[in-house]
DNA sequence: AATATTGTTCAGCA
DNA sequence: GTGCTGAACAATAT
């Protein structure tokens, strides 16, 4: 589940495994998963260098070499990582993969081929390019800076929550997350938003983000009555006499209570 | 067998 | 310029 908080347990996970060993070799097996860069000039950026830290960013997640370069991952819907060192343990979906000098490799899995990899010399730039917004965790946002972010924004508030140019990071599962917890409709219109939604929002945006990365982004972590244990049209509401239903916002299922999340106040 | 799926991007349209 | 929709990308899982 590649969100925020997942990219966050990646980010740990890679630190915890790849840090400060010599890459001897680098491999594609897909055709789409390298974005901007081939294969032959990746690897010579990458060959003899090691990975000097690891940091993410939205749904990003970058790996600094020592020459302070950044190869940056984005986990499309199916991606992880998987740090192993015989074939039994190398993940089904292995796209692209990094070998290091202790006999051990770097996978990067992906099921459905809809991460990419990328290859930097500047964050800033890469950002920019990128169009990534600002990342409510990793930039530590304070409720004033919320309010400059999502300042003037239109359509329905999930399609704020979900807009990666405005704040990069969160997706359709913990917007709509965020949206049960706030009791607000999916499909309610952001300018139509009084200040106290906006507060309720925002404390449950930090609340929801940072307990998902306390707990390792593992669902079976989070708290019983929260709505992504019960993502199906029909469900009982786990916090009211409600019944979960579904609509499509943006391309993306929206699940939301009935009862206590209502279009019109 | 039909339908759904954690993401991004782009064309087309109002 | 804004926002919405659907499609494309791709491969399962239920």
């Amino acid at each position: 589940m590649p969100e925020l908080p997942d990219v966050e347990s990646f980010r740990r996970y890679m630190e915890a495994s790849a840090l400060k060993k010599t890459i001897t070799d680098v491999k594609a097996n897909s055709k789409s998963v390298l974005a901007g860069i081939t294969l032959s000039a990746l690897k010579k950026k990458l060959i003899g260098k090691k990975i000097k830290s690891v940091s993410g960013y939205g749904k990003f997640l970058f790996a600094q070499t020592n020459d302070n370069e950044y190869l940056a991952m984005h986990f499309g819907m199916t991606g992880f990582l998987n740090y192993y060192k015989n074939k039994e343990e190398a993940g089904k979906y292995i796209r692209f993969q990094i070998d290091f000098e202790n006999g051990y490799h770097l996978g990067f899995d992906d099921r459905r081929k809809l991460g990419h990899i990328y290859f930097t010399e500047n964050l800033k730039e890469f950002f920019k390019k990128k169009k990534l917004g600002v990342d409510p965790i990793r930039e530590n946002i304070d409720y004033k800076r919320f309010k400059e972010l999502v300042e003037g924004k239109k359509g329905t508030v999930k399609s704020v929550f979900m807009n990666q140019e405005i704040m990069a990071g969160i997706g359709n599962i913990y917007s709509d997350e965020i949206l049960f917890q706030s009791k607000i409709h999916p499909e309610y219109p952001f300018e139509k938003l009084e200040e106290k939604d906006l507060k309720l929002l925002f404390k449950k945006m930090k609340n929801i983000l940072q307990l998902a990365i306390d707990k390792d982004a593992e669902p079976d972590e989070l708290p019983e009555n929260f709505l992504l244990h019960y993502r199906k049209p029909g469900k009982d509401c786990p916090v009211c006499s409600g019944t979960i239903e579904r609509v499509t916002i943006g391309g993306r299922s929206s699940y939301f209570c009935n009862k206590h999340q209502r279009l019109v106040k």
